[in-house]
DNA sequence: ATTATCTATAGATCTATAGATAATGC
DNA sequence: ATTATCTATAGATCTATAGATAATGC
């Protein structure tokens, strides 16, 4: 029942892809990992020979979680358009956004777990904010030799704070209005001296 | 071992109080029902005569959570300042607000919790967001004749957002500064037409 | 010989229920 | 007689470990 090293780091990648999806569906102590690795196509046995524990698979899928953010705030911005903000703003508020809690801006989806795990989790999330408020930063304009870090900040939280409320709501009007000013508000941020 | 009606009324409304806050530093699944009755000084098989289930005692603590944040917003502008927003703003991102995840803010402690629950915590929660924004309403001013709505929602969600972000990270440094950022954009929000 | 995965299980914990107890409330 | 709380427990589930299996890798 061995397999190729490859194909172990193959599932090693495998449970943690699943992992990044499934705890920012369910979260950390939502989903066992029973449900996990079954989910990954092998068996909760097979779990301990390649993390150290859950909390080890937290900090791994944290870090894949924020890169697959990344990736899709770039996908967002791809082809260059004039105003890679406003495509940034305009992917990050749609509704179809605030519906993929699986695939969305885990920013919002594991931020209070985050915030309710160690320290490891924590640099993992902070690594993931900073390269968001990076990718911000070469999106907003600002006065010469002037940092643009206070507006990505404001952006950044606006757009997490946002997308969070959106979605614990049940009022469907109330969840895309404030979506509709969410994505206003970061534009003017943006465009403001 | 029975206890008065009256007794038994203020053990319900404590093991509801002990949830609001138990639920927050922990998260809806972060915490059994034994520790809970316990912590409110009772014993798990009390509880069952008092609650329907455990969603419904997740029902009543993010009620009882809303009501609070809400008093606590009330008291921040006790004394009837001049300038009520600032007082507000003043309250909400200090790093002692940061720091006090059991008793701070229930939209950005239990958020991603109403997110993964059902209907009845979702309207609990729709309750909490809708009177926070009233409030926001009043303090924020507006051109003759228009709401401020749409200025308490962007408001609202930079607040929440800014301070679950600045509880999610190691670094004190970008804690704080996403803390100031924060509170400097909400004021600039409220003051702009 | 090593080892990634499997089946099986230990031991803790979780929600929920059952039945005993003893004080309330009629 | 009713009932709020207690002790005890059922049955499910959780994290983690043990030992068997069988293919890899030296």
């Amino acid at each position: 029942m061995r397999v190729s090293r490859a194909k172990a780091a193959e599932n090693r990648v495998k449970v943690i892809d699943v992992a990044s999806r499934l705890f920012r569906k369910h979260g950390f102590d939502g989903i066992g990992l029973n449900d996990l690795m079954q989910s990954a196509g092998l068996t909760q046995g097979a779990f301990y020979k390649q993390f150290e524990s859950k909390e080890d698979l937290a900090v791994q899928a944290c870090e894949r979680a924020m890169e697959r953010g990344i990736e899709r705030w770039s996908e967002a911005v791809a082809g260059g358009p004039e105003q890679p903000l406003a495509a940034l703003i305009d992917f990050y508020f749609r509704t179809e956004h605030r519906d993929e809690l699986e695939d969305g801006c885990p920013l919002a989806a594991l931020g209070s777990d985050a915030v309710r795990h160690g320290a490891d989790v924590k640099a993992s999330f902070e690594a993931g904010i900073k390269a968001h408020l990076e990718i911000l930063d070469g999106y907003i304009p600002s006065a010469d030799g002037e940092s643009p870090r206070r507006k990505s900040m404001t952006a950044l939280a606006t757009m997490v704070g946002t997308l969070l409320l959106s979605r614990a709501v049940n009022d469907q009007t109330l969840s895309a209005e404030l979506l509709a000013a969410g994505a206003d508000e970061v534009k003017r941020v943006s465009t403001q001296p």
